[in-house]
DNA sequence: TATGAATGAGGTTTCATTCAT
DNA sequence: AATGAATGAAACCTCATTCAT
């Protein structure tokens, strides 16, 4: 009939956010997010019914592209030092494919504005990762340690080997090796 | 040198806005600000210039005291190991006891209004700790690592576990203990 | 004549802006009224030129329907009482029967957004009625007042029963009768 | 110490805000108002926490001066008709000094935004005018109707004479006499 | 110096109206 | 003709900063 709401400038628009939050923090404002997008003020609300919205719904998608793609293509019969190495590497590429995501995420994160609801779900939608992450928690020393610590321990080793990456590009290589092994040496 | 000596008022400013932020993120407003230190909004700007100079001096002083509780009773000629096993558990003690000074650092951190100046000021301030970070990264397997990324890595595997220890106050010491073992793996 | 026969589309409009403005006065929006009609938000605008006209077009028609249900079936030969009392029960039961309308037109009349061609024509369409109010009027003790505030008494009391019958339907035959006698001995 | 906040500006705005309902509805704006009264827009909220709170403290404020000024001067021993018209011409004097309160008030009285609390509260500042209503209605033919029927065809009454004598202020004196004289045999 | 009212730019959101489909 | 997404001008309200007292 008429013009359907059409996901692209939806895209647009969270693709918008994620720079201005990058450039601006969490006050970044709707009218250059929409502007950002090249949609009017007013488009903003047709997509997103408020800023938090927005918000939320950003954190939400970029929870689960990190989720999906950190394990794609594991090689499930291989030994489990091999598969973290994979899902490792996944981690790295996407960092190093969309450090801006990972900057607008780390900014999210902190917001009061993300519910507790869409944190619950953005757990869920990491499901799978969340399995695997069990079983190498469980496999080493970090076994008797609560698993939020194990984690979040795991996590840490992630974000800070990404930034590095990033930050010094001609050594990405390197840096995602030595990475790896911190890591490994850390929950083994 | 450098700070007059800070009156009163300046001080009760900086722990109302480390409370404030903690609370309201970096949108903390001056005037909630000065209501929590108990003074008119108005004098909010004889002590700081702006806003913007507020989270700098803030972001300063929290660093400073970091460093500054770090570095404190370090057995200078003991063994490294035993060296870092004070400094960690210097900065746990800090941690589990300012838990709002974390919360709120983590927010400056992540701030545009930080000057670059403020962040090499924060660096200088943390010499003594810096040299002994130093020290430790030579000795492991991260020597030939980007010094920046050495540093991070620990520091990522201290917040992680102040987190949890914080989260979680009933295993603290378990944690404490488990978080040190798993640092000395990873720079190992 | 005047108007083209209106489509189904333009009275769902009409009655669902009667039923917007009791529910939120003249802020009703051209959205909502459209909803509430079943139809497009756009298709507003194609039996409407804008709001403004849709509200013009509602008082008239308002107007033109209590007019016209006023002098229905008066008994022309009767004595002036019997009439006036007539009337007096047509208004009644109009009143009765579209609260809703007789609530849409207290805030129509005070908009500034009527203008006053549309209340000049609204005068027209009452032709009937406002030549029996002015026989009314000669032949009691409000002969010598200027003819706009003899009306104005007269309408005055009609609204306060009518607002009352609404209020109060239990006592609606009741206060009917008090209504028309405290009326008759006002314009006597 | 500072600038108290100054009652005069509080005037002001109440003063610009009835003002600019007469002239534009409850569609005026906040700075509209604000800018009548001479003041920023953001003054507006100093003094009112929201363009709601203006409106229901300016519906209370001219509702309590109607009543204040009706019940001016009455002769308590007089016959009650007497009484009556000393009440009616404090009205009638009150309508001709400040019509713009009364158009103002026909907005307010309408509007979704005054709440039942604020109804209630100038029920209660109006105490004395009731009291003298119920005497009034007690008297006459309306005795036995509900009670708020009598008020408002008293109410009705007045407001209708108070519109002419604006209308047309030449005859003035004589409106309010035949304004009286329908108003005291609609109740006698 | 301390106070808190005053200021006005700017932020989020609404809404009448237009226009692509 | 019908649809509803798109538009952008306001509207309400917040807040860093200034300034009268």
């Amino acid at each position: 009939m008429v013009r359907p709401k059409s996901s692209e400038k939806r895209r647009a628009l969270l693709d918008a956010a994620t720079a201005a939050i990058v450039a601006h923090g969490l006050g970044a404002t709707t009218a250059g997010i929409a502007q950002g997008a090249g949609v009017a003020t007013g488009s903003f609300f047709t997509y997103f019914s408020s800023k938090t919205d927005l918000l939320n719904q950003l954190y939400l998608e970029l929870k689960a592209e990190v989720a999906a793609s950190s394990m794609d293509g594991v090689p499930q019969g291989a030994p489990l030092r091999e598969q973290a190495y994979h899902v490792w590497q996944n981690w790295m590429a996407f960092a190093v494919a969309f450090p801006e995501k990972r900057r607008a995420l780390t900014h999210l994160v902190l917001s009061e504005e993300i519910t507790p609801e869409t944190r619950a779900a953005a757990q869920e939608m990491a499901h799978d990762m969340l399995h695997f992450m069990t079983r190498l928690r469980d496999h080493g020393s970090l076994r008797d340690a609560p698993p939020a610590f194990a984690d979040s321990v795991i996590n840490a080793l992630t974000e800070v080997t990404m930034d590095a990456m990033i930050r010094e590009p001609q050594h990405a290589a390197q840096l995602c090796e030595l990475g790896f092994k911190a890591y490994w040496r850390a929950i083994s």
